[in-house]
DNA sequence: GCTGTGACTTCGA
DNA sequence: CTCGAAGCCACAG
């Protein structure tokens, strides 16, 4: 049973990687881990078992808008603002400017 | 813009 | 242990 944690432990390094104003999206982070389960990334995240060590907030979904979060969507968006990302309407405002990509 | 379907994992019975 | 349902989504209709 390492398998799931594999997969939650990837997307941790993947949160890890990402610096303080900066942004990804499900789908990318799925695209980074070599699937397209975007859902089992968020549901990872949601049942969450490293929360304090995953900064799940940094993720939003591609459109941009900020999605749901387990502490709640009013928090993500409020954690964003306080690293520097405008948020309006729990979206970002730019997300190409607040994007970040595993380059590596 | 909303609804339905797709893909993958985790949780519950 | 096996089956079924849900989930921090994305894409197409």
């Amino acid at each position: 049973m390492n398998q799931e944690r594999d997969f939650n432990e990837k997307c941790y390094e993947l949160l890890n990687q990402i610096p303080k104003g900066k942004v990804t999206t499900y789908k990318e982070m799925a695209n980074a881990l070599g699937t397209k389960a975007w859902r089992a990334v968020g549901t990872a995240m949601a049942k969450n078992t490293n929360l304090i060590n995953t900064p799940c907030h940094r993720v939003v979904r591609s459109d941009g808008t900020i999605g749901e979060y387990a502490l709640g969507t009013n928090k993500k968006s409020e954690l964003l603002r306080s690293e520097g990302v405008e948020i309006l309407n729990n979206k970002i405002d730019n997300l190409d400017k607040y994007f970040f990509r595993f380059d590596a």
